[in-house]
DNA sequence: GAGACGTGGAT
DNA sequence: TATCCAAGTCT
């Protein structure tokens, strides 16, 4: 390993003089820092902004998060995806406002046990909010240290994680919150994955993948898995009263989000009808088809235009249908029918 | 440990 | 077009 010393006081300098300035930046309530750190996994900083502006600007108080509509908190988190992460933080503010009268846990271990609360939302939080010497291993700061250290274990691995997470909390200075942050700002800014700027790099003496020009070797990580692709059959079923069926997505996949009845391809319109309890009448109208694609899967979608006399209680005005979250998935194929 | 879980941008 | 990546966590 490098001189901690000399690593420390390089990367901490250039923090100072280098850091983006950032909303969440602005803050010392570990509430609002929590929540960035929420709305930041597996998110660009760049799509963050906007989002964190107009949830610390609607919900300014942990207990206005907490005591907040669930499906109004979808609706303001709706484009940012994995909506899972805002039920879990809410229930986890919930937990905070009636335990612990409303204040963010400053003892980690009490912090771990909240929900959607992993090694590095505690590590991250538990060091920028309260200064606990805990590192919050992201996959900036495992490309940085793969590089230092010409690590070729497969970071991927939830093993070797803790074990960079081990390595990082021998180093960790007296200023942890900045200095977690100064390791990921220096993976996000300069030790890129495609484009590294090494020339610039304040801590280019202590690299071992600089020194040996491998950097380009550095992360290893297993390939990923090839997307599962999936075929379905959209409808829009109209009434005679300019409403829409829509309802919500009972799977763990978008729950929680509204979407238009969905079906496999082969099933056929009888079967629909008996799903949903109505008779729909002919024609079959093609509205048009999309694409979307998630993280482990595709969905391939054709859209139909049905129309209908039956009652039913899921039926939306077509004009209150952007009221409600949806997933973009649904909301492209909106788009075919209604601009 | 491995797979589920969104979306958008870059190459 | 295909693939990777982005301040990861849950089951």
């Amino acid at each position: 390993m490098f001189k901690k010393n000399d690593f420390n006081n390089n990367l901490l300098e250039w923090y100072q003089s280098n850091k983006r300035s950032l909303p969440w930046r602005e803050t010392t309530d570990p509430y609002k820092i929590w929540l960035s750190e929420v709305m930041l996994q597996q998110t660009q900083v760049i799509t963050v902004i906007p989002y964190y502006k107009k949830f610390i600007t609607k919900y300014p108080l942990l207990t206005d998060l907490a005591d907040a509509d669930e499906e109004a908190l979808l609706k303001d988190w709706e484009g940012l995806g994995y909506y899972n992460r805002i039920r879990n933080f809410q229930a986890a503010v919930k937990e905070v406002s009636s335990k612990y009268d409303a204040k963010v846990p400053d003892q980690p271990d009490k912090f771990f046990e909240l929900k959607g609360v992993g090694p590095y939302i505690g590590g991250a939080v538990q060091s920028i909010a309260f200064n606990h010497a805990l590192a919050a291993v992201d996959g900036n700061v495992l490309r940085v240290m793969s590089r230092l250290n010409q690590d070729a274990r497969d970071v991927t691995k939830a093993s070797v994680q803790k074990s960079i997470k081990e390595e990082i909390e021998t180093l960790i200075p007296l200023e942890a919150g900045d200095f977690n942050q100064a390791l990921m700002e220096l993976g996000a800014t300069t030790c890129t994955p495609r484009a590294p700027k090494c020339v610039i790099c304040p801590v280019q003496e202590h690299c071992e993948a600089y020194s040996s020009h491998s950097v380009f070797d550095f992360p290893v990580k297993k390939k990923a898995k090839r997307k599962k692709e999936e075929s379905y059959n959209i409808f829009f079923i109209l009434n005679d009263k300019n409403e829409v069926l829509l309802s919500k997505q009972e799977d763990n996949l978008l729950k929680g989000m509204y979407e238009f009845p969905k079906y496999d391809v082969d099933t056929s319109i009888e079967n629909i009808e008996e799903d949903l309890n109505l008779s729909l009448d002919q024609p079959n109208i093609h509205a048009g088809s999309e694409k979307h694609v998630f993280t482990h899967k595709v969905w391939y979608m054709e859209a139909y235009i049905l129309y209908t006399f039956s009652p039913h209680e899921n039926f939306v005005p077509l004009k209150q249908v952007r009221e409600l979250p949806m997933s973009k998935a649904m909301q492209k194929l909106f788009n075919l029918i209604e601009v």
